[in-house]
DNA sequence: CTGTTAGCGCTTTCAC
DNA sequence: GTGAAAGCGCTAACAG
């Protein structure tokens, strides 16, 4: 019925300028306080929302953010990367760019000097970040800068980050365990955790919640001590051959992180005395071209997964938001775990 | 480091004037072939890509859409009429509005009286549709009309909506399906099918997935022929209550709609005789408050879900996009099936 | 077939 | 403290 109200008419309403309101609506200083709250009053009363467009053109600005993620073949990063750039017309649009940034995220030094790099030269980072005190002090370098930063994947809570794009990690153990638990259907034996590191804050999240349900509900399984496989191929394929050898009543298996294509060659490689994939119920992370495969022909029971696409376009959408000013939609943002089975591959 | 190029830039290094360029941007006709190949050349040159605000605020205008959802008490549509009020700021601040029409999608003749209402009083709609002729040919005159249309939770594939918002109900079926076979662990016995009604196609493709699986995999399984609880959880408390006393060897279920705390009901109540929550695996759809807290007690032990939030924004978005012109991020509309356990609860 | 021009609604100087 | 006015980049008449 009634054209959408512009400032202009909330201007008149109140009795003052457009520039009066738009610095009351940014709470902007410079208005007396009773000024400020006519006008309040005026957009209240008419529900008054600006025209986002109309805003964002106006103050016609480009944004550039930084994505620092680990450099090498870690195949979920890649995916993320590729899903940014399907997104470049979309930003382009918007006139934003991403800039990504290759590092060791394992090393605290190298991963604090590259974010402090980034201070003053950016809009917006995000980082898959290890927990560690210099990398914290470089976020809240950045921080202080001006800039807006989201973690991605893995977070720094005592940081002063402004978000965090990425699941509950202790939630996605718990499922992880769940699954072990209903999966080996009463079976005892023994359950195996292959870890990248236990210094990863996400690895050890995961092995916290998985252990955790284990414990408490399949009283019939044993948790082995967790074994490091850095998520390398080779060294999970080696250090999975070991467990094999030495426990023969395995009946599960929980790898947390990557390095999966190793350790399912450890399981179905018949030289390896083993060739027991079929028994051992097979839990791990993230659907990739290797675990999609490993699920299709059943040496995978069940893939734990967060969607890279959803994290990427999170990801740049928080960070655009928060530069902009905008509220975000949370429950858009949140993440969710989820449990991927051969007939729900996505 | 240059600042991005505009209409007018492309305008000038083709030698022509805003508006052609315009009107190359979008296709229009009234243009020299030659013209035209002069212009587009231009924006490859220095891909171009036009300032989504610009446009937008140009063409100033607001949008109408209707969602039209199943009048009645069914959880999962609150939720996605509850996500829809999360967004109306958002909605506000890019001129659009939603009209909800409540509706009984279940009798043909009324749904598609309601859709041809619509017809030329809004852009866009989405609808909860039952594939019936009629219906499609609502679809088919509000399409005619120049209004765009997403189908949403169940299909009309035949229809020439433009778009449909929701899960692959056969690949849930066959999720469910999966669930309730590992979780059975190889028990032998009878697994018994719930469902809303043979005529909602949703409802149709995940008992077929359901039933594919069993018979493929899972031989120690029979399924029980479907009982029809109209989504109503006093009927289906009925028919389920029949079921545990016919046969006393079922140790599986799948409850393909709503209806679930009347099932949940029966199985549960010692009346009954039954009191064989525990025993039996009890899959069903959709996180709500019912099936959230049967998973909690444990006697459901698994729900396939699809995202109201998602399904709801997917929605606007979709709608959106198509009533601007805009390209669809399709994998960011792609719904996918959430697997939801007690652990990974959203 | 092509160009000129007046906005869209908000932000941002720069005056007063 | 407040206001006037010049855009932001694109669209849509309306002329030619």
């Amino acid at each position: 019925m009634n054209a959408p109200l512009t400032l202009r008419d909330i201007a008149r309403q109140a009795g003052v300028s457009l520039a009066t309101v738009d610095r009351v609506l940014h709470n902007r200083p410079g208005v007396r306080a009773d000024t400020v709250r006519r006008v309040k009053d005026a957009m209240t009363r008419s529900a008054f929302q600006p025209h986002a467009a109309a805003s964002e053109l106006a103050r016609a600005r480009s944004r550039r953010f930084a994505f620092v993620m680990p450099a090498g073949v870690n195949l979920f990063m890649q995916q993320i990367q590729a899903h940014l750039g399907e997104m470049a017309n979309w930003m382009a649009a918007r006139r934003l760019s991403v800039e990504i940034v290759a590092t060791d995220v394992f090393d605290p030094a190298i991963l604090a000097a590259r974010l402090e790099d980034l201070v003053g030269r950016v809009d917006g980072v995000a980082v898959v970040a290890l927990d560690h005190p210099s990398v914290r002090a470089a976020i809240n370098d950045l921080v202080e800068s001006g800039a807006k930063i989201v973690t991605l994947v893995s977070d720094v809570p005592s940081s002063r980050r402004h978000h965090y794009v990425g699941i509950d990690n202790i939630a996605a153990g718990r499922a992880a365990g769940a699954l072990v638990g209903r999966f080996t259907g009463g079976r005892p034996g023994r359950v195996a955790i292959m870890a990248g590191s236990h210094g990863l804050r996400d690895h050890a999240e995961r092995i916290f919640g998985f252990t955790q349900v284990i414990a408490a509900e399949y009283r019939q399984l044993e948790v082995l001590p967790v074994v490091e496989g850095h998520d390398d191929d080779d060294r999970s394929e080696h250090l999975m051959r070991r467990l094999l050898a030495d426990y023969r009543d395995i009946v599960g298996l929980y790898n947390v992180g990557a390095g999966t294509a190793g350790v399912a060659k450890a399981l179905t490689e018949p030289l390896s005395g083993s060739g027991r994939a079929g028994d051992i119920v097979f839990v791990g992370h993230d659907v990739t071209a290797v675990t999609r495969k490993l699920l299709l022909n059943g040496v995978m029971d069940a893939v734990i997964s967060q969607n890279p696409g959803h994290e990427a376009r999170s990801a740049v959408r928080v960070l655009l938001a928060l530069a902009r000013g905008e509220p975000l939609l949370s429950e858009q943002e949140a993440i969710r775990i989820d449990i991927v089975m051969r007939d729900n591959l996505p």
